[in-house]
This record gives structure tokens, C-alpha cells and sequence, in this order.
DNA sequence: GCGAGATAGTCTCACTTGCAACTATCTAAG
DNA sequence: CTTAGATAGTTGCAAGTGAGACTATCTCGC
């Protein structure tokens, strides 16, 4: 007779632990400064950049609905912590990057979040650290989960 | 200047993980069985054990909201998958337990996502396996996820 | 027993999110 | 050019979910 024990049901332990994890940090930076975890995965995608990005880029990136992004990027654009500009060579899309003041919050933000992830993987060695991603890397790999996905320029030529 | 890349960021990489993971296997079960992710969940709590559960035992097992639960049960009891059972001892609950039709569906959907799993699992070697098995075990740990709950007459004495 | 507080389960409300339709714009084929 | 199909972004709608109120029941201290 078949069984199938939850706890052992790699599927629903890794459901479970990302929603943890990821309820654990959104408070970091809901109550704090008021992100939601789109809000979040925008201007986290912003701040790493230089460039200006297209909103279709970050939900690509994210892997987040679009309809997500345009309702966080909304939000975020009445806050002043982003600004967008029309793309003159397309005039479909936005160009979207952080404002002075959004930047400063990125800035503030960022280490506070570094300093959960270490807490939370306190309890693996450096070398299990390593090992870890490695092989969350492979399964992300094998389940096409973009890792690092090109710059912009690089996405719109192909 | 602090930066934080998304796509190494453990937690986000989590999340979407899971969420990922998650969404390939309850295709499996909600195009095929009509089993959305909470009443999926009620199944394999009762398909696992012979003793009847309460519907706030399958909540903490599953980490799951109790009004999620309710409503699973709910849903449940009318396609007659389970049945439950007043408690004489304790009136204001009830016993769960597969009914023999929920039972044999319960039996023929575990081959499936044992399957899945393996498939997801397949990029890995058994040595990565297992290994990932424990890191997940000690992160569970860290964040007092519940891995295998004591059978409901030990709990009720706790 | 009796009343205060705890607990099981249900229900309503508010919020979030994905889907799909829609507008505006671009691209390519003829 | 013109038209058909693709794409960026927005919005209305419906489904799912958590919080918390609520009812019924239990437990414990007096």
C-alpha cells in the first residue's frame, strides 16, 4: 500500500520552508518600510542596476506576474521611491530606475535583510552554506528557473 | 555601497523554489483529482495515518491556516473523500478520516507524485539527495517547522 | 456546581493575486 | 502604405486566503 509521509515530501518541505522564510523577511521590510514583496522585488531588481529597466524585465527576472509588478511599481511611483521616463525607442514600455530617496531606502534596507539570511542560515557550516546553493543552483537549473539573467541590452537583441 | 543580488539571495531563491515546485505538483492533483493545494494536504495528512484526526491537527501538521483547513474539509466531505465523526470525549470536534472512495483515490494519486518528486529530485545524485535532505532537516529545525509531529494522543497530553 | 478563560470549528470581511480583456504601440509581410 | 499579429503596460473580475469575530464546548480554580 502506497504512502506518502508530508514530512518527508521534498515538494511540500521546500513550499513550506520558502513560504517561511519569506513571511520571516517580508516583516524585515513591510512593517519597517512599508514594501510589500512585490514593492520589494522591484526595487531590489532596480538597486542592483545601474541601468533603467522595463517593468516586463523585472516581472521576467522575478518570475512574478506582470499585472504584480505593474500594481507595485504603481505604488512605488506615488511614493517617489522610483521613477519612470518613456522609452523613446519604444513607446510601449518605461524606462523605470530608483530615485534619490528610493536609492537611500535600498541602501538602508539591504543590510538588515543580509543580516536575516545569515541568522537564518546560522545553523548550516560555511562549507554546508556552499553546498546548499550548489544544490539549489542544480534544481533551479533543471526546473529552468532563470539564476542570473542577462542585462537588458543583451534580452532585447534576442 | 551594499548591494543584494536577488538570484543569490537564499530566501527569494526559496520562495521560488517552492512556489515553482509546488505549482508543477498540484497539477498533477487538481487537473486530474479536482484536489486544490489544502485539500491535498487534508488527504495526505489522513491517507498517512489509520487513527482519525482532528481538523486543527491537520492545520498544525500542515502549517496551515485553520479556516484554509475548514474549508478543505468542507469541500471534502461533500465530494464524500472523507467523513468525520463527532467526538463523544470532546464534543467540539470532529474525527476526519478517508472514507474508502477517498481512500482509493488517495491510493492512486501517491504513485504520481512519487514520481514528480523523483523527477524533480532527478537532477541530483542519491549522495546530493540525501544531503539535501539533511541541510533542508537542519534549516526545518532552525525555524521550528514541526518535521514529524508526535501522533495526536501524545499532543493531546501535551 | 459556577464562572473565567481556553479551544474547535465556522463564517464574514478585507486583501492579494492571477487571468484575461483592453489600449497603445511596434514589427513584419505583402 | 496597409494590415495582421506581437508586445508593454493597465485594469476589472473572480478565486483563494488570513485575520479575527462568533458559537459551542471544555477545563480549571474556587
Amino acid at each position: 500500500m502506497a504512502k506518502l509521509d508530508l514530512f518527508k515530501f521534498v515538494p511540500f518541505r521546500l513550499n513550506r520552508l520558502g513560504a517561511e522564510v519569506s513571511a520571516a523577511l517580508s516583516n524585515e521590510y513591510r512593517a519597517r518600510y512599508g514594501l510589500d514583496i512585490p514593492e520589494w522585488r522591484v526595487m531590489a531588481t532596480l538597486g542592483l542596476r545601474d541601468e533603467a529597466c522595463s517593468a516586463q524585465y523585472i516581472a521576467q527576472c522575478t518570475r512574478t506576474h506582470k499585472s504584480t509588478i505593474s500594481r507595485a511599481v504603481t505604488a512605488l511611483l506615488e511614493r517617489a521611491l522610483i521613477a519612470r521616463v518613456e522609452n523613446a525607442d519604444d513607446r510601449r514600455e518605461f524606462r523605470l530606475a530608483l530615485t534619490d530617496q528610493g536609492r537611500a531606502l535600498y541602501e538602508e534596507l539591504i543590510p538588515g535583510l543580509l543580516r536575516r539570511e545569515q541568522e537564518i542560515l546560522g545553523c548550516l557550516t560555511p562549507q554546508e552554506r556552499k553546498e546548499f546553493a550548489r544544490l539549489l543552483g542544480k534544481l533551479e537549473d533543471s526546473l529552468d528557473l532563470v539564476r542570473a539573467p542577462r542585462p537588458m541590452s543583451e534580452i532585447e537583441v534576442c
